[in-house]
DNA sequence: GAGCAGCCA
DNA sequence: CATTCTGGCTGCTCG
């Protein structure tokens, strides 16, 4: 018999997932961030140990025998927060559930039920995995009894194994002698007095001399240092106490039989709905679900694979009522189009499949009056059905929903807003991720492969969901007063990101390649530099060998550490400036940045046909309301530096055209003076005063004439900060001053407009009151994270409140200005045409002839999207090429 | 795949 | 637990 028996330290683990896993609440508002890092912590270690047998231990809040002894004794009374405290339940549930037994005794940690259970299970021939957070375990380290600590390295868990070797391997004694030296040495966080002027070091040199306290305090007179010496002559009875305090008991008298712990039907039935109310999506797989790929079992889904068929579903299409629909397109390389699918009831769908007797261009022959017509639908990314849609020459007419987007505008912090994401939130049903049904990587199947069952399954109940969601999130959609926002702003957005998707940007290929080449040149010539005063070659895009060749071997000071070595970061490295290869380094980095992010980049995504890039904009990423660019991100082409600003030179408007471009000047300070009301803002903008120079007139108490140039970038910073949610510290490193002045500089600011003082003060306390901010258009952002009692992560929630109404009314505002621009051009029959958002900029390639039509409506429908109590600026530049428009 | 670095508003 | 300004994306290294 050697069957191994997980034994858990449940205060333990719980606690390590609590502070390793950013705080999270599902819907009903409970916090789960504990119970899922656990989890997700047991899961691992029983798909990596397979063990027979399991028992998890508990704390409970009564004293133990610790306290007895020593009425400082902290221990199991460390405070737990109310936010953690609430998870308790919620997993000795799960736990119960999963038939995983408990073990809790009072009078005793957990510590000595982990050790009891491991000493006799090791002595019937069982093979003991102890897992915890603490080292104290490891005392009880054996060659059969393995302590297994989790470490959290940023998201990711990694498990340290300890056999009695490798205490020794690690810290220079075995596990008895471990107890030792902790009682030497003492144990702050359970408040367990060492012997003063003796630290790790010390302690472990003296025990393993000496092995035992008892016999270093007989040989006092003989150990070094002298402080050592004395104190452990003074504080032996402390020592001894200590000692008693850091023993583990391996007798703590609990009714301990393994067959209570035998692992049996863990991942049943009973406990899948505890994690789905809890949201654990990644973990659903495990358990036996009622359904899993299935749809109700009411749902009758059909498929029509043949041309008559096909020609006769259009042609019965009811053009009064709503249609769901869904194209279906293969999700690996090349992307093909398998059909569509269609519902226009509950529990319905038909899926029409192209076959041998039903060509791609035929099924959107028979299709397009039904998308090009005023029949009312629902789709799911309607953005990606228009650009499909175009290349059948078929426009895409009055869609009334989009259930993607909906999601999105319900709650923008969610990572995915996939069919079954939005079935699991709207329809409380729960259905297997594409990624579980199809794969991934490499290994990632074609839908078509799939059995006939589950393929229709797979087809339909897509269309069947946006169908069946949509009422329901139009109703919450009402109940947020979010109809404006998500009818008028987001919905018809989408044809506009469409057509700048479709309409892409030109780009001079020669011009990109010789910037390459000029960039190429120059970085050839900086390694050889580099190498050479680095007397040596190594890896210069290695922040790890990096950091070796500056701060070791060339043994520059002002190294900082980072979690993996030393920092290189360009702030860490401009303090250096001057020194040669560091100035080199810095250039380097600029080119190699500007060569593989942006030359290289950009010339693999130009388009052999065309000549053109386009770029993906994606509606429903950002968690403020604001868009984002991706392969390649044209929302991030270097401006600030000159060497990089060039490369805007390769950006050009087709033969004929010539660019626009329009640029809100200030709009984020604007909405704060709109929405905070501060009359001395206001007054700024209503006067066209330079807003930073008036800023450090207010702070540094000065006439607006005699501001210096460092105090205007001063109160520039300044403006910044209060945007982001500021901060003393940030300010002061931000402005290379102390984190007193930066003080002073908000206080000042606060003090001569108090109006955004008030402001702040009151976003942050209503969005902690309702558990979410809000822009002036209606849009939401939950931020869960201003309930913490754990400062740093309430400190970010705080942060949020304070910039998201910010941020996201400027979004929503530009959002409005490209709608109108997008209209004007086409109600005026223009050539013209907006391809391009930067968050604060549109750019439009502008046919010449039109070049002063487009100059006046670009102006005036940006200035004019909405009306604040300060007027909106926007600068007009147009040119030949991106350089020349900014 | 995480961590670092660096580009934008 | 571990610390301090918002929101994004991409390229590189390294385990």
């Amino acid at each position: 018999m050697s069957d191994k028996i997980l034994i858990i330290d449940g205060n333990s683990i719980i606690n390590r997932a609590f502070y390793g896993v950013p705080l999270l609440t599902n819907k009903n508002g409970e916090f789960t961030n504990a119970v899922y890092g656990f989890l997700n912590i047991l899961f691992k270690l029983i798909d990596e140990e397979n063990p027979k047998y399991i028992a998890v231990a508990f704390d409970l809040k009564a004293p133990t025998f610790r306290h007895k002894k020593y009425s400082e004794y902290k221990g199991t009374r460390k405070g737990m927060p109310d936010e953690l405290a609430s998870q308790m339940p919620i997993l000795k549930e799960i736990l119960n559930k999963m038939n995983i037994k408990i073990y809790e005794k009072e009078g005793f940690e957990a510590d000595d039920i982990l050790g009891t259970i491991a000493k006799t299970s090791e002595e019937h021939g069982f093979i003991p995995v102890i897992v915890s957070g603490d080292r104290d375990l490891l005392q009880i380290a054996t060659n059969t009894i393995r302590i297994r600590i989790p470490k959290t390295k940023g998201g990711k868990t990694e498990i340290e194994d300890y056999f009695a070797k490798d205490v020794y391997d690690r810290y220079g004694v075995t596990p008895s002698e471990f107890i030792e030296v902790k009682a030497l040495m003492g144990d702050s966080s359970d408040n367990v007095p060492g012997v003063p002027g003796i630290g790790e070091k010390t302690a472990v040199k003296i025990i393993q001399q000496y092995k035992t306290v008892e016999n270093a305090i007989e040989n006092y007179a003989d150990i070094k240092p002298k402080k050592a010496s004395e104190n452990l002559l003074a504080y032996k009875e402390q020592a001894l106490l200590s000692k008693e305090l850091v023993t583990i008991t391996t007798s703590a008298g609990i009714d301990f039989n393994i067959d209570d712990t035998v692992v049996s039907d863990i991942f049943n039935a009973d406990v899948y709905p505890i994690i789905h109310r809890l949201e654990f999506k990644s973990m659903y797989y495990r358990f036996d679900k009622v359904k899993s790929s299935n749809p109700s079992n009411t749902a009758v889904y059909n498929i029509i694979t043949k041309k008559t068929d096909a020609r006769q579903f259009f042609i019965d299409i009811n053009p009064w009522i709503e249609y769901s629909y869904h194209i279906v397109q293969e999700l690996t390389e090349p992307y093909e189009i398998i059909g569509i699918s269609f519902s226009y009831s509950d529990d319905r769908g038909t899926f029409i499949s192209i076959s041998d007797d039903l060509s791609e261009n035929e099924l959107f022959k028979y299709a397009k009056d039904f998308f090009m017509g005023e029949n009312p639908k629902i789709s799911h990314d309607a953005k990606k059905d228009i650009l499909i849609l175009a290349k059948h020459n078929i426009k895409l007419k009055n869609l009334v929903f989009d259930t993607m987007l909906a999601g999105y505008i319900l709650d923008s912090t969610k990572d995915s807003y996939n069919y079954n994401d939005i079935a699991d939130e709207f329809l409380n049903e729960n259905y297997s991720s594409e990624e579980e049904i199809l794969g991934k990587g490499k290994s990632k199947k074609k839908i078509a492969s799939l059995p006939t069952s589950e393929f229709l399954n797979f087809v339909c109940l897509t269309s069947d969901i946006s169908f069946r969601a949509k009422n329901i999130m139009d109703t919450k959609i009402k109940e947020n007063k979010q109809e404006y926002l998500y009818y008028e702003i987001e919905l018809p957005l989408i044809y506009v990101l469409a057509d700048m998707e479709l309409y892409g940007m030109k780009a001079d290929k020669k011009k990109l390649e010789i910037y390459r080449d000029t960039l190429l040149e120059k970085t050839d010539a900086l390694t050889k530099e580099i190498y050479s005063l680095a007397g040596e070659e190594f890896n210069i895009n290695s922040p790890k060998q990096l950091g070796v060749i500056l701060f070791e071997k060339l043994g520059y000071k002002g190294g900082k550490k980072t979690k993996t070595g030393w920092s290189t970061s360009a702030d860490i490295l401009e303090k250096l400036k001057g020194e040669p290869i560091v100035d080199r380094v810095l250039s380097y980095r600029t080119y190699t940045k500007l060569k593989s992010t942006y030359a290289d980049g950009l010339l693999n995504v130009i388009d052999d046909n065309t000549g053109r890039i386009y770029s993906t904009f994606n509606q429903a990423i950002t968690a403020t309301g604001r868009i984002s660019s991706t392969e390649p991100n044209l929302q991030n082409i270097p401006i600030k530096i000159e060497e990089g600003k060039k490369l805007r030179k390769v950006f050009i408007p087709e033969d004929g055209f010539i660019f626009t471009d329009g640029d809100y000047s200030q709009i984020e300070l604007r909405i704060l003076a709109h929405i905070s009301n501060d009359e001395t803002l206001i007054n700024a903008f209503k006067n066209g005063a330079d807003i930073h120079r008036t800023t450090a007139s207010q702070v540094f108490g000065i006439p607006f004439d005699e501001v210096t140039d460092f105090q205007r970038s001063s109160a520039k910073a300044v403006n910044f900060g209060i945007i982001y949610g500021i901060s003393g510290f940030s300010l002061s490193q931000d402005l290379k001053i102390t984190k007193k002045e930066a003080d002073s500089y908000i206080e000042n600011y606060f003090k001569k407009y108090p109006s955004i003082k008030s402001y702040l003060d009151n976003t942050v306390s209503d969005a902690k009151n309702q558990g979410f901010a809000k822009t002036l258009y209606g849009r939401k952002r939950n931020i869960p994270e201003l309930s913490s009692s754990n400062f740093m992560q309430r400190s970010f929630g705080e942060r949020v409140a304070m910039n998201m109404p910010i941020q996201g009314t400027a979004a929503d505002i530009i959002k409005i200005a490209m709608l109108k621009v997008y209209e004007r051009i086409k109600r005026e029959n223009l050539a013209s045409r907006l391809i391009l958002q930067v968050h604060d900029e549109l750019l439009i390639e502008t046919y010449e002839d039109e070049k002063d039509v487009v100059k006046k409506l670009l102006k005036e429908e940006m200035e004019n999207a909405v009306s604040l109590r300060v007027p909106l600026e926007v600068d007009v530049h147009t040119g030949n090429d991106w350089y020349e428009v900014k």
